[in-house]
DNA sequence: TGTTTGTTAGTGAACGTTAACTAATTACAG
DNA sequence: CTGTAATTAGTTAACGTTCACTAACAAACA
């Protein structure tokens, strides 16, 4: 209805892409009910995107700027301990705050759409895994982190971290995210670090 | 074609069901696909099927089967580490052997299907926890295991299954899922248990 | 006036499911 | 045993609905 520009639409569009696919699963998730809900007609849509992979890409698009966040905030610390620490509390933190995210990281079936879509989504995963294992191989340069395999405590890590996310919706988004992220911190902490 | 009792032919549907997802995704897991995998026609699926609900809670039976051998198998251990490792490296080599049952469990397009399928699968994964919780309490009773939540080790033991069973896929099925089990079994070995 | 952002109306293809009918198997009376 | 009736497992054809996407046109803005 409302005339605005591509750029805006464009945000609106996904914004309300991401909110369908949280509330209704991504099976749901069609042309007719993102116009319907944006406002604006189904071929309007066409418009701002090229298809429906197009906007599926813009969607994947929201998690590199949450890797740059992440990676700017995690280097604000210098100690590689407190690094692992404000890695896993950042992932809570942000999740807590936009929870449609992590229905889009556990629809597999979106990445089963395309290759493209496969590509960059596993791109996405293999960058922020970098992030996290460069941190502790800094940590086990110092001895701050018990001898074991770098892939095998990113295992760990990143396990938990996922485990947990995944209790949190399946709860139906019943707990706070975030304190659960301090308990899986502590526990971390008590597993992993050498203590001193 | 060829006509067979209903008790064999919902065998050989469900065989196929699981195959479907496993090679093409839950998008693709159509009565059209089904029917012509399986060589009878869309509707000769519904004389042995009320509808596509009741094929998937007949998958889900499958995961009902697993979890009877899984206890079977722990229980031959007597010792509580013993029973872990064994619940941890059973877990691997049935996947290994199944790996459509894997596609079936990272599907959460699944359980939004219905709410008698959300509740199907949630009470599966809550009675695998709780055999494994029962372990660790037994294990944590006879100071075999570290000092910590119990909720905590289950969340270390689960994530670390569960994100080495994801990575599998993710890599196409291209490393032996066994063996990288006998790794999770080593991990959680130094991790978890008490030293002597 | 030309480009951009919107509309209405319509495409072919796929979906789950049903109606109506047929061939094979089973159950049972004579 | 045999003849027949009932049941079971299959068929073809079609239902209404939804899907992603497009052609043609209209209004707003530069």
């Amino acid at each position: 209805m409302a005339r605005i520009s591509t750029e805006e639409r464009q945000v609106l569009i996904i914004d309300e892409a991401i909110k369908i696919i949280h509330e209704m699963g991504y099976q749901s998730f069609s042309i007719r009910e993102l116009s319907t809900r944006v406002g604006i007609s189904e071929p309007a849509i066409y418009r701002h995107f090229l298809n429906k992979e197009d906007i599926v890409l813009g969607i994947l698009g929201r998690f590199n700027e949450f890797d740059v966040k992440l990676f700017n905030e995690v280097k604000l610390n210098e100690k590689p301990v407190e690094k692992i620490q404000c890695f896993v509390q950042y992932h809570f933190n942000f999740l807590e705050k936009n929870p449609g995210m992590t229905s889009i990281v556990f629809a597999e079936e979106i990445f089963n759409q395309s290759s493209l879509i496969r590509e960059k989504m596993l791109s996405i995963m293999e960058k922020r895994k970098r992030i996290l294992k460069d941190i502790i191989d800094e940590a086990k340069l110092g001895n701050q982190v018990i001898d074991l395999e770098t892939d095998e405590i990113l295992m760990v890590i990143l396990g938990i971290i996922r485990l947990a996310v995944l209790e949190w919706r399946m709860s139906g988004f019943a707990f706070s995210l975030s304190k659960r992220g301090t308990k899986t911190v502590d526990t971390i902490g008590k597993l992993l670090l050498v203590k001193k």
